[in-house]
DNA sequence: AAAGTAATATTGACACTGCCAATTTAAAGC
DNA sequence: GCTTTAAATTGGCAGTGTCAATATTACTTT
Protein backbone atom coordinates (compact mmCIF):
# COMPACT_ATOMS: atom_id res chain seq x y z
CA UNK A 1 0.00 0.00 0.00
CA UNK A 2 3.10 2.23 0.43
CA UNK A 3 3.05 2.57 -3.76
CA UNK A 4 0.27 4.57 -4.85
CA UNK A 5 1.24 7.15 -7.60
CA UNK A 6 -0.28 10.19 -8.52
CA UNK A 7 -3.29 9.48 -6.26
CA UNK A 8 -4.99 11.86 -4.19
CA UNK A 9 -4.13 9.92 -0.98
CA UNK A 10 -0.48 10.03 -1.16
CA UNK A 11 0.11 6.53 0.49
CA UNK A 12 3.37 7.04 2.36
CA UNK A 13 3.31 11.08 2.59
CA UNK A 14 4.94 10.87 6.26
CA UNK A 15 7.97 9.15 5.26
CA UNK A 16 7.93 11.67 2.38
CA UNK A 17 7.62 14.53 4.45
CA UNK A 18 10.15 13.48 6.85
CA UNK A 19 12.73 12.79 3.85
CA UNK A 20 12.16 16.43 2.61
CA UNK A 21 12.42 17.88 5.89
CA UNK A 22 15.60 16.57 6.81
CA UNK A 23 16.80 17.73 3.46
CA UNK A 24 15.66 21.27 4.43
CA UNK A 25 17.01 21.00 8.17
CA UNK A 26 20.59 20.06 6.37
CA UNK A 27 20.65 22.40 3.87
CA UNK A 28 19.59 26.02 6.14
CA UNK A 29 19.12 24.90 10.26
CA UNK A 30 15.95 24.22 11.47
CA UNK A 31 14.88 27.99 11.39
CA UNK A 32 14.78 27.03 7.78
CA UNK A 33 12.19 24.42 8.17
CA UNK A 34 8.30 25.32 7.60
CA UNK A 35 5.48 22.95 7.10
CA UNK A 36 4.89 24.91 4.15
CA UNK A 37 8.15 24.39 2.73
CA UNK A 38 8.22 20.33 3.34
CA UNK A 39 5.01 20.27 1.81
CA UNK A 40 5.89 22.50 -1.39
CA UNK A 41 8.76 20.13 -1.78
CA UNK A 42 6.40 17.20 -1.78
CA UNK A 43 3.93 18.53 -4.21
CA UNK A 44 1.27 18.82 -1.99
CA UNK A 45 -0.78 21.19 -0.43
CA UNK A 46 0.72 23.21 2.65
CA UNK A 47 -2.28 21.78 5.40
CA UNK A 48 -1.50 17.96 4.13
CA UNK A 49 0.90 17.56 6.94
CA UNK A 50 -1.48 18.28 9.96
CA UNK A 51 -2.91 14.24 9.25
CA UNK A 52 0.40 12.68 9.82
CA UNK A 53 2.29 15.52 11.69
CA UNK A 54 0.05 17.19 14.51
CA UNK A 55 2.22 20.28 14.64
CA UNK A 56 5.44 21.67 13.39
CA UNK A 57 7.36 20.43 16.81
CA UNK A 58 5.64 16.33 15.61
CA UNK A 59 7.70 16.55 12.58
CA UNK A 60 10.68 17.52 14.03
CA UNK A 61 10.70 15.21 17.24
CA UNK A 62 10.15 12.32 14.52
CA UNK A 63 14.00 13.77 12.78
CA UNK A 64 15.06 13.92 16.09
CA UNK A 65 14.24 10.54 17.20
CA UNK A 66 15.58 9.25 14.05
CA UNK A 67 19.10 10.80 14.73
CA UNK A 68 19.40 9.91 17.81
CA UNK A 69 18.64 6.11 16.84
CA UNK A 70 21.04 6.30 14.37
CA UNK A 71 23.98 8.12 16.21
CA UNK A 72 23.82 5.15 18.85
CA UNK A 73 23.62 2.72 16.62
CA UNK A 74 26.87 4.02 14.70
CA UNK A 75 28.30 3.69 17.93
CA UNK A 76 26.92 0.88 18.93
CA UNK A 77 28.89 -0.51 15.78
CA UNK A 78 31.99 0.93 16.42
CA UNK A 79 32.22 -0.44 19.73
CA UNK A 80 31.50 -3.83 18.89
CA UNK A 81 33.56 -3.35 16.18
CA UNK A 82 36.91 -4.66 17.82
CA UNK A 83 38.11 -5.28 21.60
CA UNK A 84 39.63 -1.96 22.33
CA UNK A 85 40.30 -1.36 25.99
CA UNK A 86 37.96 1.04 28.01
CA UNK A 87 39.82 4.54 27.15
CA UNK A 88 39.96 3.44 23.22
CA UNK A 89 36.46 3.10 23.53
CA UNK A 90 36.02 6.56 25.24
CA UNK A 91 37.81 8.26 22.24
CA UNK A 92 35.79 6.09 20.12
CA UNK A 93 32.22 7.52 21.16
CA UNK A 94 33.85 10.90 21.58
CA UNK A 95 35.53 11.07 17.73
CA UNK A 96 32.13 9.05 16.38
CA UNK A 97 30.18 12.14 17.92
CA UNK A 98 32.15 14.64 16.61
CA UNK A 99 32.58 12.60 13.26
CA UNK A 100 28.96 13.18 13.14
CA UNK A 101 28.23 16.71 14.33
CA UNK A 102 30.93 17.76 11.69
CA UNK A 103 29.19 15.95 9.17
CA UNK A 104 25.47 17.04 10.01
CA UNK A 105 25.53 19.99 11.68
CA UNK A 106 21.55 20.87 11.78
CA UNK A 107 20.70 17.45 12.46
CA UNK A 108 23.23 17.28 15.45
CA UNK A 109 22.13 20.82 16.86
CA UNK A 110 18.42 19.57 16.41
CA UNK A 111 18.92 17.29 19.12
CA UNK A 112 19.32 19.88 21.54
CA UNK A 113 16.95 22.70 20.05
CA UNK A 114 14.26 21.58 22.99
CA UNK A 115 12.45 24.71 21.93
CA UNK A 116 11.50 23.22 18.93
CA UNK A 117 11.15 19.25 20.20
CA UNK A 118 8.02 17.75 21.97
CA UNK A 119 10.19 17.52 25.30
CA UNK A 120 7.92 15.16 26.73
CA UNK A 121 7.35 13.05 23.82
CA UNK A 122 8.25 9.84 25.46
CA UNK A 123 10.37 7.75 22.36
CA UNK A 124 12.50 11.34 22.23
CA UNK A 125 13.48 10.81 25.98
CA UNK A 126 13.94 6.83 25.32
CA UNK A 127 16.10 7.81 22.45
CA UNK A 128 18.04 10.39 23.87
CA UNK A 129 19.15 8.56 26.42
CA UNK A 130 20.27 5.40 24.41
CA UNK A 131 23.48 7.54 23.95
CA UNK A 132 24.23 8.33 27.44
CA UNK A 133 23.56 4.65 28.84
CA UNK A 134 26.46 3.19 26.27
CA UNK A 135 28.32 5.95 28.50
CA UNK A 136 27.45 4.33 31.65
CA UNK A 137 27.72 0.82 30.04
CA UNK A 138 31.81 1.41 29.17
CA UNK A 139 32.61 3.33 32.26
CA UNK A 140 31.10 0.32 34.26
CA UNK A 141 34.02 -1.65 32.67
CA UNK A 142 36.53 0.54 34.80
CA UNK A 143 38.06 -1.77 37.77
CA UNK A 144 39.76 1.33 38.96
CA UNK A 145 37.76 2.47 42.03
CA UNK A 146 36.89 6.19 41.80
CA UNK A 147 35.95 9.48 44.12
CA UNK A 148 32.68 9.87 42.33
CA UNK A 149 30.42 7.87 41.14
CA UNK A 150 29.73 6.21 37.35
CA UNK A 151 26.61 8.51 36.87
CA UNK A 152 29.04 11.75 37.15
CA UNK A 153 31.52 10.57 35.27
CA UNK A 154 29.62 9.72 32.52
CA UNK A 155 27.95 13.37 32.70
CA UNK A 156 31.10 14.61 32.74
CA UNK A 157 32.45 13.30 29.53
CA UNK A 158 29.04 13.45 27.73
CA UNK A 159 29.12 17.23 28.97
CA UNK A 160 32.46 17.76 27.61
CA UNK A 161 31.67 16.04 24.67
CA UNK A 162 28.39 17.82 23.69
CA UNK A 163 29.75 21.11 25.25
CA UNK A 164 32.85 20.76 22.48
CA UNK A 165 30.92 19.80 19.52
CA UNK A 166 28.86 22.54 20.24
CA UNK A 167 31.10 25.19 19.78
CA UNK A 168 33.32 23.70 17.46
CA UNK A 169 29.83 23.52 15.61
CA UNK A 170 29.15 27.12 16.54
CA UNK A 171 32.63 28.01 14.96
CA UNK A 172 34.00 29.63 18.27
CA UNK A 173 36.42 26.95 18.03
CA UNK A 174 38.61 25.25 14.97
CA UNK A 175 39.99 22.19 14.57
CA UNK A 176 43.70 21.84 15.52
CA UNK A 177 45.83 19.70 16.90
CA UNK A 178 46.99 20.29 20.91
CA UNK A 179 50.04 22.48 21.09
CA UNK A 180 51.92 20.47 23.24
CA UNK A 181 50.90 16.66 22.80
CA UNK A 182 50.80 16.77 18.89
CA UNK A 183 46.67 15.21 18.94
CA UNK A 184 44.45 17.05 17.67
CA UNK A 185 42.47 18.81 20.39
CA UNK A 186 39.35 16.35 20.60
CA UNK A 187 41.48 13.45 21.35
CA UNK A 188 43.49 16.04 23.98
CA UNK A 189 40.46 16.85 26.03
CA UNK A 190 39.48 13.51 26.00
CA UNK A 191 42.85 12.78 27.62
CA UNK A 192 42.32 15.60 30.23
CA UNK A 193 39.41 14.04 31.33
CA UNK A 194 41.15 10.63 31.45
CA UNK A 195 44.36 11.82 33.27
CA UNK A 196 43.14 14.94 35.29
CA UNK A 197 44.10 18.63 35.21
CA UNK A 198 46.06 17.33 38.28
CA UNK A 199 46.76 20.80 39.60
CA UNK A 200 48.80 21.82 42.33
CA UNK B 1 19.90 65.21 26.07
CA UNK B 2 18.69 61.76 26.73
CA UNK B 3 15.54 62.66 28.96
CA UNK B 4 12.70 63.34 26.42
CA UNK B 5 9.73 62.04 27.19
CA UNK B 6 6.19 62.60 25.15
CA UNK B 7 8.98 63.63 22.23
CA UNK B 8 9.00 62.77 18.92
CA UNK B 9 12.29 61.89 19.38
CA UNK B 10 12.24 59.23 22.14
CA UNK B 11 15.54 60.17 23.35
CA UNK B 12 16.93 56.98 24.80
CA UNK B 13 15.03 54.86 22.77
CA UNK B 14 18.05 52.45 22.31
CA UNK B 15 18.50 51.75 25.74
CA UNK B 16 14.66 51.17 26.36
CA UNK B 17 14.43 48.73 23.40
CA UNK B 18 17.52 46.70 24.30
CA UNK B 19 15.10 46.81 28.12
CA UNK B 20 12.35 45.91 26.74
CA UNK B 21 13.93 42.86 24.33
CA UNK B 22 15.19 41.23 27.40
CA UNK B 23 12.31 41.56 29.62
CA UNK B 24 10.78 39.41 26.77
CA UNK B 25 13.84 37.20 26.45
CA UNK B 26 13.54 36.52 30.09
CA UNK B 27 9.86 35.64 30.14
CA UNK B 28 9.92 33.32 27.14
CA UNK B 29 13.19 32.49 25.26
CA UNK B 30 14.63 33.95 21.89
CA UNK B 31 11.98 32.54 20.18
CA UNK B 32 9.35 35.09 21.60
CA UNK B 33 11.38 38.21 20.71
CA UNK B 34 10.23 39.52 17.87
CA UNK B 35 10.86 43.11 16.76
CA UNK B 36 7.23 44.21 16.85
CA UNK B 37 6.54 43.09 20.31
CA UNK B 38 9.74 45.02 21.56
CA UNK B 39 8.50 48.54 19.41
CA UNK B 40 4.72 48.01 20.96
CA UNK B 41 6.24 47.33 25.10
CA UNK B 42 8.09 50.35 24.58
CA UNK B 43 5.07 51.95 23.07
CA UNK B 44 6.59 53.09 19.54
CA UNK B 45 5.84 52.46 16.05
CA UNK B 46 6.89 48.98 14.78
CA UNK B 47 9.79 49.96 12.48
CA UNK B 48 11.29 52.46 14.92
CA UNK B 49 13.71 50.04 15.96
CA UNK B 50 15.40 49.92 12.13
CA UNK B 51 16.96 53.48 13.36
CA UNK B 52 18.86 51.58 16.17
CA UNK B 53 19.38 48.09 15.47
CA UNK B 54 19.47 47.20 11.90
CA UNK B 55 17.29 44.29 12.12
CA UNK B 56 16.97 41.65 14.79
CA UNK B 57 20.05 39.81 15.05
CA UNK B 58 21.98 43.28 15.55
CA UNK B 59 19.43 43.60 18.40
CA UNK B 60 19.83 40.02 20.42
CA UNK B 61 23.61 40.71 19.84
CA UNK B 62 23.74 43.55 21.24
CA UNK B 63 22.07 41.89 24.27
CA UNK B 64 24.49 38.86 24.28
CA UNK B 65 27.23 41.39 24.58
CA UNK B 66 25.92 43.05 27.28
CA UNK B 67 25.30 38.96 29.07
CA UNK B 68 28.88 37.76 28.07
CA UNK B 69 30.37 41.36 29.91
CA UNK B 70 28.10 41.11 32.42
CA UNK B 71 29.11 37.38 33.10
CA UNK B 72 32.99 37.87 32.92
CA UNK B 73 32.55 40.70 35.10
CA UNK B 74 30.78 38.54 38.06
CA UNK B 75 33.45 36.06 37.46
CA UNK B 76 36.13 38.04 37.56
CA UNK B 77 34.97 39.60 40.76
CA UNK B 78 34.34 36.49 42.77
CA UNK B 79 37.92 35.06 41.33
CA UNK B 80 39.30 38.67 43.25
CA UNK B 81 37.03 38.05 46.46
CA UNK B 82 39.36 35.35 48.04
CA UNK B 83 43.06 34.32 47.77
CA UNK B 84 41.76 30.49 46.22
CA UNK B 85 43.69 27.67 45.46
CA UNK B 86 43.48 26.44 41.82
CA UNK B 87 41.02 23.78 41.95
CA UNK B 88 38.75 26.44 44.51
CA UNK B 89 39.26 28.72 41.62
CA UNK B 90 38.07 26.82 39.27
CA UNK B 91 35.06 25.49 40.86
CA UNK B 92 34.43 29.15 41.48
CA UNK B 93 34.35 29.55 37.83
CA UNK B 94 32.02 26.67 37.38
CA UNK B 95 29.38 27.42 39.70
CA UNK B 96 29.29 31.28 38.81
CA UNK B 97 28.18 30.22 35.73
CA UNK B 98 25.74 27.46 36.40
CA UNK B 99 24.60 30.08 39.04
CA UNK B 100 23.88 32.57 36.39
CA UNK B 101 22.49 30.29 33.61
CA UNK B 102 19.88 28.97 36.21
CA UNK B 103 18.80 32.12 37.23
CA UNK B 104 18.74 33.40 33.69
CA UNK B 105 18.35 30.79 31.64
CA UNK B 106 17.03 32.10 28.55
CA UNK B 107 19.74 35.00 28.65
CA UNK B 108 22.51 31.50 29.07
CA UNK B 109 20.92 30.30 26.21
CA UNK B 110 20.99 33.29 23.52
CA UNK B 111 25.05 33.34 23.89
CA UNK B 112 25.23 30.36 22.19
CA UNK B 113 22.43 30.88 19.72
CA UNK B 114 25.04 31.96 16.96
CA UNK B 115 21.82 31.63 14.88
CA UNK B 116 19.70 34.55 15.88
CA UNK B 117 23.57 36.26 16.08
CA UNK B 118 25.73 38.11 13.95
CA UNK B 119 28.56 35.97 14.55
CA UNK B 120 31.00 38.25 12.75
CA UNK B 121 30.54 40.89 15.24
CA UNK B 122 33.62 41.96 16.44
CA UNK B 123 32.38 42.77 19.87
CA UNK B 124 30.59 39.82 20.52
CA UNK B 125 33.27 37.95 19.97
CA UNK B 126 35.57 39.67 21.47
CA UNK B 127 32.95 39.06 24.51
CA UNK B 128 32.84 35.91 24.49
CA UNK B 129 36.70 35.81 24.75
CA UNK B 130 36.59 37.48 28.14
CA UNK B 131 35.32 34.20 29.80
CA UNK B 132 37.86 32.28 27.77
CA UNK B 133 40.66 34.08 28.87
CA UNK B 134 39.97 34.32 32.24
CA UNK B 135 39.75 30.15 32.16
CA UNK B 136 43.32 30.39 30.26
CA UNK B 137 44.42 32.89 33.26
CA UNK B 138 43.67 30.64 35.97
CA UNK B 139 45.26 27.44 34.52
CA UNK B 140 48.18 29.33 33.76
CA UNK B 141 48.87 29.01 37.29
CA UNK B 142 49.22 25.55 37.62
CA UNK B 143 52.73 24.34 38.44
CA UNK B 144 52.38 20.76 37.61
CA UNK B 145 53.56 19.52 34.17
CA UNK B 146 51.20 18.78 31.77
CA UNK B 147 50.87 16.46 28.71
CA UNK B 148 48.38 18.58 26.76
CA UNK B 149 48.76 22.06 26.70
CA UNK B 150 47.01 24.87 28.67
CA UNK B 151 44.83 25.36 25.81
CA UNK B 152 43.40 22.25 25.53
CA UNK B 153 43.01 22.46 29.43
CA UNK B 154 40.85 25.18 28.83
CA UNK B 155 39.00 23.76 25.95
CA UNK B 156 38.05 21.26 27.95
CA UNK B 157 36.62 22.70 31.44
CA UNK B 158 35.00 25.10 28.74
CA UNK B 159 33.61 22.25 27.27
CA UNK B 160 32.70 20.48 30.22
CA UNK B 161 31.16 23.44 32.07
CA UNK B 162 28.86 24.51 28.92
CA UNK B 163 27.91 21.08 28.28
CA UNK B 164 26.59 20.60 31.54
CA UNK B 165 24.64 23.66 31.74
CA UNK B 166 23.31 23.05 28.52
CA UNK B 167 21.76 19.99 29.58
CA UNK B 168 20.48 21.07 32.87
CA UNK B 169 18.75 24.11 31.64
CA UNK B 170 17.30 21.69 28.72
CA UNK B 171 15.77 19.81 31.69
CA UNK B 172 18.17 16.47 30.62
CA UNK B 173 19.58 16.56 33.97
CA UNK B 174 18.37 17.40 37.09
CA UNK B 175 19.93 19.14 40.67
CA UNK B 176 21.51 15.78 42.25
CA UNK B 177 24.22 15.07 44.38
CA UNK B 178 26.51 12.87 43.31
CA UNK B 179 25.93 8.81 44.67
CA UNK B 180 29.34 8.22 45.77
CA UNK B 181 31.15 11.56 46.86
CA UNK B 182 27.82 13.40 48.66
CA UNK B 183 28.93 16.94 46.63
CA UNK B 184 26.43 18.11 44.17
CA UNK B 185 27.07 16.94 40.76
CA UNK B 186 28.36 20.15 39.24
CA UNK B 187 31.19 19.63 41.58
CA UNK B 188 31.34 15.85 40.80
CA UNK B 189 32.10 16.58 37.46
CA UNK B 190 34.18 19.14 37.81
CA UNK B 191 36.70 16.89 40.41
CA UNK B 192 35.93 14.60 37.92
CA UNK B 193 38.11 16.60 35.49
CA UNK B 194 40.53 17.45 37.90
CA UNK B 195 41.25 14.11 39.21
CA UNK B 196 40.81 12.26 35.94
CA UNK B 197 38.50 8.94 35.11
CA UNK B 198 42.22 6.89 35.79
CA UNK B 199 41.34 3.80 33.74
CA UNK B 200 44.50 1.97 32.38
C1' DA C 1 17.28 83.85 14.14
C1' DA C 2 16.54 81.27 9.75
C1' DA C 3 17.46 77.78 6.69
C1' DG C 4 19.15 73.46 5.46
C1' DT C 5 20.59 68.87 6.71
C1' DA C 6 20.65 64.74 9.22
C1' DA C 7 18.55 61.76 12.45
C1' DT C 8 14.52 59.63 14.06
C1' DA C 9 9.80 57.96 14.10
C1' DT C 10 5.43 56.84 11.41
C1' DT C 11 2.57 54.53 8.19
C1' DG C 12 1.70 51.20 4.76
C1' DA C 13 2.82 47.32 2.24
C1' DC C 14 4.77 42.63 0.89
C1' DA C 15 5.76 37.92 1.34
C1' DC C 16 6.17 34.66 4.56
C1' DT C 17 4.91 31.79 8.63
C1' DG C 18 1.90 28.29 11.81
C1' DC C 19 -2.40 27.01 12.51
C1' DC C 20 -7.44 26.46 12.13
C1' DA C 21 -12.11 25.48 9.93
C1' DA C 22 -14.82 23.91 6.30
C1' DT C 23 -14.75 21.14 2.29
C1' DT C 24 -13.64 17.67 -1.12
C1' DT C 25 -11.85 13.28 -2.35
C1' DA C 26 -10.50 8.58 -1.79
C1' DA C 27 -10.19 4.37 0.81
C1' DA C 28 -11.92 0.89 4.17
C1' DG C 29 -15.52 -1.54 6.78
C1' DC C 30 -20.02 -3.55 7.05
C1' DG D 1 -23.79 -0.40 -2.16
C1' DC D 2 -23.71 2.36 1.64
C1' DT D 3 -21.63 4.42 5.46
C1' DT D 4 -17.79 5.70 8.00
C1' DT D 5 -13.20 7.08 8.35
C1' DA D 6 -8.88 8.80 6.68
C1' DA D 7 -6.40 11.94 3.87
C1' DA D 8 -5.76 16.01 1.15
C1' DT D 9 -7.60 20.61 -0.47
C1' DT D 10 -8.77 25.44 -0.19
C1' DG D 11 -9.35 29.66 2.21
C1' DG D 12 -8.59 32.49 5.94
C1' DC D 13 -6.50 34.63 10.27
C1' DA D 14 -3.14 36.78 13.05
C1' DG D 15 1.47 37.22 13.46
C1' DT D 16 6.28 37.98 11.75
C1' DG D 17 10.77 40.63 9.50
C1' DT D 18 11.90 43.88 6.39
C1' DC D 19 11.53 47.51 3.09
C1' DA D 20 10.03 52.13 0.99
C1' DA D 21 7.96 56.45 1.35
C1' DT D 22 6.68 59.97 4.42
C1' DA D 23 6.42 63.01 8.40
C1' DT D 24 8.48 65.05 12.33
C1' DT D 25 12.06 66.70 15.18
C1' DA D 26 16.84 67.92 16.35
C1' DC D 27 21.28 69.61 15.02
C1' DT D 28 24.41 72.67 12.14
C1' DT D 29 25.62 76.17 9.63
C1' DT D 30 25.10 80.45 8.05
Amino acid sequence: MPSKKNAYHHGNLRTELKDAALGILDEGGVETVSIRKVARNVGVAHSAPVNHFRDKKALLTALAIDVFCCLSETIKQKLDLDENNLSEKIHTISNTLLEYGMNYPNRYRLLWRRDYLNNDDQDLNVAMDLIYDQLLDVLSENQKETNVSIESQAIALWSMIHGYITMRLDGNLTAKTDEQSGVDRQSAIIDVLLNGIKCY
